[in-house]
DNA sequence: TCAAAAGTGTTGTGTTTACACCCATGA
DNA sequence: TCATGGGTGTAAACACAACACTTTTGA
C-alpha cells in the first residue's frame, strides 16, 4: 500500500454560519478573535479538523461547542480554498450552515467574545473570508425556504402561523399574504395542531401548531 | 504571525465529474487506475491540489490534463472527507463537475486507461467513493435542468431544437413534448437563429441555433 | 409519392395571486 | 366598546400540460 506524497502542508478546517431566529431577527453567532490574524475582529466559530472526524462531525463539533446543543440541522455549504485567505497559510475552509431555534440554547455569551449578530447589521469587515461565507449561507437559504421546509428548523417546539410567517419575511425580506402563506404551510402537510392556544396580548389567542416530523427537511414541489 | 499547528497531515485533492454527451449519452471521463490502492479500477480525474493554486484552478487543471481544453464551464459539487475514503490516509477531497460539448475535445482515448462511460453503464464499482460522487454529480445536473441554462454547456456552436432536446431527454430520463419544450427554450430568450440549415437525411432540414452568450449560465424562473 | 423528422397554436386544467371582513380577547 | 392581531374564501390571472397536422427534403 503506497503512501501519499504531500507537496505541502495543507490544513482543513470547518467553519459554520449558525443561524436563529433571535428577537424576530435573523442573526449568526460569530466570535471575536484574541489573538492574530484578524485579532479583535468578528470570526465565524470554526476549526482544524481532528484526526479520524468526518467533516461534518467537525462541523457539529463547533457547533456543540460554542452553544452546547446537538442534533441540529447542519448542512454543507461550499469550500473555501483560495490560497491567500488565512495569512498564516494554507487553509482550506469547509464551510457548513446551522438552523437552530434560539429557545434551545442554554449559551452564555462569555466575555463577550461570542455573540449573535443580525444579519442586516453585520460589522462592516468580518475575519478571513468570513463575510463571503456569510452572504453565501444567507443566499442558500433564502433559495432553499422557496423549495424545501427548512424554514421549520428555525422554529421552537410549539408555535403559531404568524410566527411562522414572520421568519419567513424576515429571511425573504418581504411581505407575504397571510392567506396564502397559511394556506400554503397548511397544504404541506408538516405541521398539526396541539390544540392548545397561545395568549399574546389583548387580541384573539392564536393556535399553536407542532411539525410532525421535527428532523426532518422536505423538498417540495 | 502566528503558524498553524498541525496535529496530523491531511491532504487536500480534487476530483472532477467530466459530463458531456456523446453518442446521444450522458457520459463521464474516467481514468483506470494503474497503481494501488484501487488498481485496476475506474477513478475520476483527478489530484492533490498544488501550492499557491485555489481549488477551482486545481479543477481546471485536472480538466485540462485529460482533456487538453480549457475554458469550459466547472462548478464546485460536494467536498467528501470520511477519514476511510483513502486507505493511504487522509484525503479530502473536494470534487467539481464540468460540461462540455464532445465536439471540443481533442483527446487521445491514450492506450485504454482514459475513456468515456455512459452514466446508464457504469462499472459496478469505482475506484475510492467516486462511484457516490459521480451520482451526486448526476442529481444535481438534473435538479439544475430544470432552474437554469446550464444544458447549453453541453451543446456544439450551433445545433438544432431537436438535438438540445434529445440533451434533456437523456439527461431527466424522460420524453418531453416538442411544442412545449421549442416554447420554453426560445422564451428563455438565450438562443438565436443562424440562418442556416442542418440537412441530416431525407426530411426537412433543421434551423441552426446557437447561444447568444455561450459561457454563461443563467438562472431562470 | 413515400418516409422521416422539422416546424407550428390552441384549449383546458391547475396553480398562484390579489383581496376584505369577522372573531376572540384584554384593557 | 375599542383596539389588536387571529382567522377565513373566492375570483381573476397566469403558467403549464395535452394534443395533431402541415412542411420540406431525399430516396
Amino acid at each position: 500500500m503506497n503512501t501519499l506524497n504531500h507537496t505541502e502542508s495543507t490544513a482543513v478546517s470547518t467553519d459554520v454560519v449558525i443561524f436563529t431566529m433571535r428577537e424576530e431577527r435573523l442573526s449568526v453567532l460569530l466570535v471575536k478573535r484574541s489573538r492574530e490574524p484578524f485579532k479583535g475582529f468578528w470570526a465565524l466559530p470554526g476549526g482544524l479538523i481532528g484526526e479520524g472526524e468526518a467533516l461534518d462531525e467537525a462541523a457539529h463539533r463547533m457547533l456543540a461547542e460554542k452553544t452546547g446543543i446537538e442534533g441540529v440541522y447542519l448542512e454543507q455549504l461550499y469550500t473555501f480554498g483560495i490560497p491567500q485567505r488565512d495569512p498564516r497559510g494554507r487553509v482550506v475552509s469547509v464551510a457548513y450552515y446551522a438552523l437552530l431555534p434560539y429557545c434551545r440554547l442554554r449559551m452564555t455569551e462569555r466575555a463577550g467574545n461570542l455573540a449573535w449578530h443580525e444579519l442586516g447589521a453585520l460589522p462592516e469587515t468580518l475575519a478571513f473570508d468570513h463575510g463571503e461565507i456569510v452572504a453565501m449561507a444567507k443566499k442558500r437559504l433564502c433559495a432553499k425556504l422557496e423549495y424545501s421546509t427548512i424554514a421549520f428548523q428555525l422554529m421552537p417546539e410549539k408555535f403559531t402561523l404568524s410566527e411562522l410567517q414572520a421568519v419567513y419575511e424576515e429571511i425573504l425580506g418581504e411581505r407575504l399574504d397571510k392567506r396564502n402563506f397559511r394556506k400554503r404551510v397548511q397544504n404541506l402537510g408538516c405541521l398539526e395542531e396541539t390544540g392548545e392556544q397561545f395568549r399574546a396580548g389583548k387580541h384573539r389567542p392564536a393556535k399553536l401548531y407542532r411539525i410532525k416530523a421535527p428532523g426532518r427537511v422536505d423538498i417540495i414541489k
